[in-house]
DNA sequence: ACGTTCACGTCAACAATCCTGACCCAAAAT
DNA sequence: ATTTTGGGTCAGGATTGTTGACGTGAACGT
């Protein structure tokens, strides 16, 4: 006997009187501001410190990041992963390009783009700084276990939007999403 | 027979052969930084526009939010959550008090105190904002379902520092931490 | 071939938000 | 009485983001 589709919010409401859809409460609602807030704060926090070191900022963190997560990246993507204009990425890329972190190659098909590389040093710093912020993430993960994480992991996606939805699945199955 | 306390990862570890701690593994941590990013740049940028057309910024927001949830804040712990200077405070902080959202009076056990309360239209406004995220965060709740959520609160809880987990704490039992 | 659009780059000035250092007043602690 | 502490102010500087404008050359459409 084939079992009915049911979403994981009706199956909820099959529960207990009521009980299952306290987690959509208010309060509820309320308390993962804080969560994210104070989550957020501290994990990019745990990299702030190196990054200050080399001369750099979150900004630079983040671009960084992203062209080593998908190599091959083109300004335009990066800048609508950052949510920045062209200019204010212009400051950070030309210092990660000028410091030897990032090279840019002309697209293959679009010869405008100039598609985005980690270098080999700058693979290793992103590597070094990921380490920062590596231990608390999986602290965080073997506390809470792989069914936590699991719902971890669909929550925050339910909360980016479609084009973060988009960049995440293309992390994993590497192509333009 | 009582049953003998396992911790999540450990239960995880006897699962199929090594499947358990997949987890754990570098790339689902990768991707973790991956969703961080992109739900919070989301889900504060819900916010912004609205942030935007009444002169404010995320650092008001924070400000607002925060006063809000722990009414009766000393400026000192203010500082301590949002991790910033009382100088980048005083900014931001002064203008809530001159648009009348954010009142101060002296503490009762230390007079030099100026503890922050929002005021009725503070509380409207720190409303209407908050309405600009719960959507998106509700609908992300729903669709993953109560476990998830409750995973999801796990995590965020473990990223989160001791100082951050115990204003956690005190947003559901109200007090000091 | 030519006109238009597009990817990216540059220059410039300004804004939001954060920092450091210094100094001050008054309350609290010693 | 002296020292410490909570909060405030002044000032100058840094990071990172914005807007507007302009330019080059590749890609596209006619």
């Amino acid at each position: 006997m084939p079992e009915t589709p049911v979403s994981p919010a009706a199956q909820a409401a099959h529960s207990p009187a009521g009980a299952g859809l306290l987690y959509l409460r208010e309060e509820e609602l309320r308390a993962a501001q804080d969560l994210l807030f104070f989550a957020y704060r501290d994990f990019t926090g745990a990299a702030d410190s190196m990054l200050e070191e080399l001369g750099f900022g979150r900004a630079h963190h983040r671009a960084l990041h992203f062209v080593g997560r998908h190599p091959g990246l083109a300004v335009s993507d990066l800048l609508g992963i950052l949510r920045i204009t062209k200019q204010s990425l212009a400051r950070v890329l030309g210092l990660l390009i000028a410091k030897g972190l990032v090279e840019q190659r002309p697209g293959r098909d679009d010869r405008r783009q100039r598609l985005l590389y980690l270098t080999a040093s700058g693979r290793a710093l992103e590597r070094q700084v990921f380490e920062r912020q590596r231990e608390r993430l999986a602290r965080a993960y073997r506390d809470a276990g792989p069914q936590a994480v699991e719902g971890f992991r669909r929550v925050l996606r339910g909360i980016a939007n479609e084009q973060g939805r988009a960049w995440l699945d293309r992390a994993e199955r590497p192509g333009r999403p």
